[in-house]
DNA sequence: TTATATAGGACTGATTTAGTGCAAATTGCT
DNA sequence: AGCAATTTGCACTAAATCAGTCCTATATAA
């Protein structure tokens, strides 16, 4: 029930470079220095999130990455998504269901619902959101989501 | 961004248990059987759940287990905890963040607002409904938690 | 042409997870 | 009393995943 350190990490940078002006070109060092995430970490997650879209890069001397959108317009689940792949809590919940269990498992479906529902709750944080964190968030006094 | 399978695997078995009439005893080896899950997993499984209370344990010859509570009363947020620990999709959103990336870090807030959302999704989720998923699940048309 | 970046892949070590095994305690039955 | 079935608790091992590193190729500015 965590999502990968290297997903953190990935969204943290994402943040690191969405406080900044909109379209400055930041390098992979720079917020290596600036996050304290080892450099190869860095490159690494600043390529995958460049591929699926949601930074933009160019290459060559004085290149560097940027954001491909407006914060606003990235969430969260798209981040954990490109990082991670799809959101999924249990094998069943994917599209094919190959696990070896009982056949009557019976599990399968409401797995598909919770799934729906935690990837709603990542849906509706943005870059924007997690970059001013002083703001109350939106989803505040959300205890539970049945009503 | 899964769940363990061992948690996975502890939610069928309360599942499977939750299928039969209420108060019966079942014993390891007749789960394993039921399920498919190996013996020796089923056992540690079984374990931890009567030592978080989900289950009632009856020691010795025509021992076995079954439920505490009624299905409705056993959350899927409770099992997962029971199973896995508390629920916090980064380290961030635990009680102390010892993370040791930039102090402005920022993102932490915004975590635990996600992290408490997810939870609702689970909390809303109980054995019973996962017992018979024929009926439609209570967070159908849930595609967003904003509202 | 050279220095600075990203692009992409392969590789390694560490950590976590899944699964196994064994000895002890408890209870029902004969 | 003794035996068989069952839970309890801990320790151990093998496998998978994760985090992190390194190297080579490609692109661009000066």
């Amino acid at each position: 029930m965590r999502i990968n350190k290297l997903t953190d990490y990935g969204i943290v940078i994402a943040v690191r470079i969405a406080h900044d002006e909109p379209g400055r070109l930041h390098t992979a060092r720079e917020i290596a220095a600036a996050t304290r995430v080892p450099q190869p970490t860095v490159t690494r997650l600043l390529k995958q999130l460049a591929r699926s879209g949601i930074l933009a890069s160019t290459r060559g001397a004085s290149g560097g990455y940027a954001l491909a959108e407006p914060p606003e317009a990235i969430s969260v689940a798209r981040m954990v998504e490109a990082l991670e792949g799809p959101i999924a809590l249990t094998e069943c919940s994917e599209a094919i269901c190959n696990c070896v269990l009982e056949e009557d498992c019976a599990v399968e479906a409401p797995w598909q619902t919770i799934s729906l529902a935690v990837r709603g709750a990542l849906e509706s944080v943005t870059l924007a959101d997690m970059a001013r964190p002083s703001l109350a968030p939106p989803l505040v006094a959300l205890g539970g989501v049945k009503a």
